[in-house]
DNA sequence: TATGAATGAGAGTTCATTCAT
DNA sequence: GATGAATGAACTCTCATTCAT
């Protein structure tokens, strides 16, 4: 769908200061994702997008840098929950199966959890993932069931951004059978038991 | 000539090959924990110890060498759960919670999602974690409960396994609060309504 | 449009090569005195002055050819100076203390001692101090001393250059007290001593 | 005389670091004098020794380390210069004639006047011609000369190593003939007129 | 003419590893 | 068996420079 940019010419694409850009943005997503902040090289970003290795200092700064945009350019975390439990656990399962990632190593929450010693990075990291669990929350809140408004409300929605990470890591970097290859279908049901009896 | 046991780290530690050899490994699995395998330098390694870093080369052979027995000699995950839910999510509540690992950031789980390269990692990797989710299908094995026995009752253990990686994950790489200073007891409810909830 | 004479950065300068070419002149002075050939960038001359970088390769060619034009832009050293020893002494007081450079970093002299490889540059900069020492000499040559009129009289005129040259260096570079912030009038005494010592 | 190092197996210099510390030391000590610190490459100084890079930052730690090391060993200026002003300005002829110096663009004075921005060395530097004015000034002490122990009797001796930095620079940097090729004989009788000249 | 996108070469630094002693 | 000197390769970063527009 999103395979070539605006108005490339398409062979190499050259001279186009915002293509160029937004490719290393995603050559660096998919890297960081994948292997992580030390193995990604700079080099191979470079590489990837077929530019040369000074253009990354130029548009971002660092490898600090690119790390950082990379982070904020990625999709939000759970972002359109329709309320209820049901829609909930429904969106969490397609978010975790290959359905909306073919390419389920390239998976933003991935590259939140590779470190990177910064402090900047900590704070993106903790807000992007605060973030999914607040609106996982919301989702909830319409709900009438104590539990939903009760004060450990935040932490039960953390339990469940928690078990999306443990997917997405068990996923990509473990392989761990069936996990790995499940549907969207064949995991709705296990989920689904999960939020209800985790908000019972 | 004095031999130093294990766990007595007498003033200098000198010609007990096992003890150094155990010491390198501790401090391996700590560093490796908490930087990940691209950060951990041997030369740190070896200095925590006090010893050559050659010592590491002749006893392991490389850094992946130290890595994979550093894998090899973590502590078995969800080892002698006894069986039935209550005492599963009991369990899990404890390992989970800074009570059985006060430093968590050497938490062996976090050992397990550094570093992707090696094949033989991977493999030990994705045993260490299917030995686990077996173990909790175990423990649950003994119900009465349709879903126990049920074909993807694999399934729905490592997702249990998956919310066991990622609660540590959120807990020690990104401190998610209140996540990652919850007590065990706080814990306890919400893991069993899961537990529940997936066996349901 | 409008043209703005050399001493007048009115607002924004444009379309005004010469007023350009002239202000790049002095920043890269001003750099090259203070900081050195290697240390002075092209990017921070351009931004000085607030104009492309690209410029300075139209009008200068190179890091050279600005450096070449900036050390052939440079005022004549020991210019017009009378005749006699004491308006010599008195000339080369004046000069090296911070009277007439307020920003003695960025005194003329120091640039001649940066950069060594260009054959050109070695050229340039030998020429200004021949000519230096040449112009003592003449300011010496009217007078009935013995000396002036000696063979060595050339050696003794580049005695006095050596003498002007470390001062400048140890005034700028090295900050060494007193000497560093000494006024034109102490040091014309011991200037003074010098000049006739050495033609005594 | 010190071509060779202590017990060095002649052929390939191999397993004796100190032996290749100091030559690290010697030819880091020459490339900074004759082309200053930042012309002077580690790759350059390693290739002058015959050994790896890595040893420099082994030894010295960092580029700036290996700077302030070659400037600590360098020998002290003005060392040893019997009282009187007759073997001061002898000791200064000599010292700044080829005599002392054959590969004169190795002075150790030109390594002090290369920058490197770091204030530790702006610190080293400054210590060094301190000295080297306080010995000449001790030198002089002696004298019963009113001026010897006038208020600026340090700020004269400081004008001496002026003089002493810019005979270096003009003969090594700028190669200014006569100056660059006299010999210590012909040196001796201006230098006596002029420490006459400033101290009476 | 003037701009800025893009490049290539080289810098210091870091690390696992190897090799004499 | 154990030490530490020495190596090679790779990294990030920096800069002058070139090339389309």
């Amino acid at each position: 769908m999103s395979s070539d940019s605006t108005s490339a010419p398409a062979g190499r694409r050259r001279r186009d200061a915002g293509a160029t850009k937004q490719a290393l943005l995603e050559a660096a997503q998919a890297r960081f994702a994948q292997v992580g902040y030390e193995s990604t090289t700079l080099r191979d970003v470079a590489a990837d997008v077929g530019v040369n290795l000074a253009l990354i200092k130029r548009y971002f700064g660092s490898k600090e840098g690119l790390f950082k945009a990379a982070l904020a350019a990625s999709p939000r975390l759970m972002n359109d929950v329709p309320a209820g439990r049901a829609s909930l656990a429904e969106a969490l399962s397609r978010q975790l199966a290959t359905d909306s990632w073919p390419e389920f190593d390239k998976h933003p929450v991935l590259m939140l959890l590779r470190a990177s010693g910064d402090e900047q990075v900590t704070a993106l990291r903790r807000e992007a993932l605060e973030g999914a669990a607040q609106r996982i929350l919301d989702a909830l809140g319409t709900g009438s069931s104590p539990a939903d408004r009760s004060a450990d409300g935040l932490l039960r929605a953390e339990l469940l951004v928690a078990l999306g990470v443990g997917v997405a890591v068990l996923r990509s970097a473990v392989g761990l059978e069936p996990l790995a290859s499940v549907s969207a279908e064949e995991l709705a049901g296990p989920i689904q038991g999960i939020v209800d009896g985790l908000m019972a």
